[in-house]
DNA sequence: GCCGTTTTCGGCCCGACTGTTTTCAGTCG
């Protein structure tokens, strides 16, 4: 049972309760739960076996009930309790209350009033205009809910963050050039760069708020106004993404960024700090006493005014999921994250010698333009025939491998003042033999090992594939670990704590790649390498001299605690080397 | 359901917007 399964459990609890309407507080208590079991970096599982319930019971926000019900799951793989909500409760009553404008309340209500038990039930029951009748809906709400079941149908998923962050740039950049703002910044999940992105959320000062809400309504990119106040707007962009403008006062811009970058979770433990200290924070600033707006507000122009009023320091906007940044910033033993200008290499990029669609000496030149003092130029190496690249299977393939390492050498040459390894991207194979020969693999500086094919193994043949990969001396590096891709393919069946171990053991670094597509390894599996000693590599993949950019990389890592010690590629020119020397003793 | 140098009971973060009311409940973030 892994601990996204425990989480997904109490969160489904949270949702059943809700719907039954019970106690509120008992609810978010099982979703602070949920949330701070999605990024608890070590195995629930562990934690049970070694230390029983009263170890679960140590952790935040997990009592002597919840440990008894982890305990229970990871025991049975059941739980007694969820299983009888989910037979009072009928299942499809869950989508409904994820269309917007149906929150707990009025679930339960057509429930109850109306039997309905899915959406169709209660798409049926808006058309039928009996519920425009009900006292307390009116023909304007039920015409919301409507809209809101297609919207709920057609764009049900969050983005992934590489196309959100565009839209929201660019919704900036016309809020600036409007010159109606003075200042206009990203706000929410998108300042924390998670990798998918529910809405989008934009933070102004202006002197203007009025005029600032009617441009912003208005742009090209607004498919519907969902809402709209004097300092507030939410609509609905024609991409099917939401995006949600808040005008403040310049005097409470760092209440109010602190307020809307979130996480909901690290906010109400901030607030919580506050109250202790006697102090009330919304985003409308510090204030002392109890009760906002009654006090004296203290200065919040920035984020670091806010942090201070509670006695921490600043805390990066990756760290915020209160999954135990505030505790280690309250001990002022925050990570350094590591940050873009500490990449010195970028060790996962293609030429047009198999997929890419640069020249070897175009995507040197490019790496070098990107500041990068050294790379491996990995070429694929795969079984797959629609793949160029190194080819070692048949008898005129014979010789190829030593002309691209010839090849490699002669592109480096023309550029100077970059580092270049000859590297490969080489399957592994479903039994997790390395696609080259031995022979082969020998003439190379840097091998990556990546799964390209047969992803559908049960967790054993996954894990003894990699397992077995990981054992060849040659292979240095795991690409793209899960092989999942946003929104698309899912991840291998993978024992991560079994490849993490052996990476660990042989000193084999693990990829976080940073095409938005993949994010691969993720923010909590980072952590977890972090926590169990092997090192991550933060690579490009680049197939094209536009492509080195890791921004998304970099942040990913960030929101996985890595530091610049963590990092393979952080590494300079002469400990890399060093590196590969010592893993060829 | 969790939690505790105010507490083992009685709190639990806080405010805007909407649609409906005529003072407010529900939803959202």
């Amino acid at each position: 049972m892994t601990n996204a399964e425990i989480a997904l459990a109490l969160r489904s609890i949270a949702e059943l309760l809700a719907i039954r309407g019970e106690n509120p507080f008992r609810i978010r208590a099982y979703e602070r739960a949920a949330m701070f079991l999605e990024g608890f970096p070590q195995d629930l599982e562990d934690v049970y076996h070694a230390g029983g319930t009263n170890a679960l019971a140590e952790l935040p926000g997990i009592g002597k009930d919840l440990a008894e019900k982890i305990g229970e799951l990871v025991d049975t793989g059941k739980l007694q309790f969820l299983r009888d909500l989910e037979q009072r409760v009928p299942k499809g009553l869950r989508a409904v209350m994820a269309v917007e404008g149906m929150g707990p309340k009025r679930t339960q209500f057509v429930w109850e009033e109306f039997q309905v038990r899915n959406l169709r039930d209660l798409e049926r029951l808006v058309r039928s205009g009996r519920l425009s009748r009900v006292r307390g809906w009116g023909t304007q709400s039920v015409q919301n809910i409507a809209r809101a079941i297609e919207t709920h149908r057609a764009f049900g998923k969050r983005l992934p963050i590489g196309k959100a962050r565009p839209i929201a740039e660019a919704l900036l950049r016309h809020l600036e050039r409007s010159q109606l703002c003075d200042t206009v910044t990203i706000a929410g999940s998108l300042r924390r760069w998670k990798e998918t992105i529910g809405d989008i959320d934009l933070l102004a000062t202006s002197a203007h708020p009025e005029r600032v809400m009617e441009f912003f309504c208005g742009l090209p990119f607004v498919a519907r106004v969902i809402a709209r106040g004097p300092t507030k707007a939410n609509v609905l962009l024609r991409v099917g993404i939401e995006a949600d403008l808040r005008v403040v006062d310049p005097d409470v811009f760092g209440a109010a960024l602190h307020y809307f970058t979130g996480s909901k979770a690290h906010n109400i433990h901030v607030r919580t700090i506050a109250v202790a200290k006697g102090l009330t924070i919304s985003e409308y600033g510090v204030f002392r006493g109890t009760k906002a707006h009654k006090g004296k507000r203290i200065a919040c122009r920035t984020e670091e005014d806010v942090f201070r009023t509670v006695g921490l320091p600043y805390i990066p906007p990756e760290l915020r999921e209160d999954i135990g940044e505030v505790e280690l910033a309250e001990q002022h033993r925050l990570p350094a994250l590591l940050e873009a200008a500490d990449l010195h290499g970028d060790l996962h990029l293609h030429s047009d010698f198999s997929d890419g669609s640069g020249s070897m000496e175009e995507m040197i030149a490019a790496a070098k333009r990107a500041g990068r003092s050294y790379i491996a130029l990995t070429d694929h190496a795969s079984v797959m025939g629609m793949v160029r690249g190194l080819k070692t299977r048949s008898p005129q393939q014979r010789g190829n491998v030593a002309a691209y390492v010839r090849r490699v050498r002669a592109a480096a040459a023309k550029v100077s003042g970059i580092q270049v390894l000859v590297g490969a991207e080489v399957d592994i194979l479903p039994d997790g033999r390395l696609y080259l020969s031995d022979a082969e693999l020998r003439q190379l500086d840097w091998v990556i090992g990546s799964v390209h094919q047969s992803f559908k193994q049960t967790p054993a043949q996954a894990t003894q594939r990699l397992l077995r990969a990981m054992d060849h001396p040659a292979l240095r590096c795991i690409g793209h670990p899960s092989t999942r891709l946003i929104g698309g393919r899912g991840e291998l069946a993978l024992d991560w704590d079994a490849v993490f171990r052996r990476a660990a053991e042989r000193d084999i670094a693990l990829e976080l790649n940073a095409s938005w597509v993949r994010l691969d390894l993720d923010d909590v599996r980072c952590r977890r390498a972090q926590s169990m000693g092997v090192r991550v590599c933060v690579n490009s993949d680049a197939h094209h001299p536009q492509e080195f950019d890791v921004t998304y990389g970099v942040h990913q890592a960030r929101r996985g605690w890595l530091t610049r010690a963590d990092v393979l590629n952080a590494l300079p020119w002469s400990k890399l080397q060093q590196w590969l020397r010592r893993g060829r003793a």
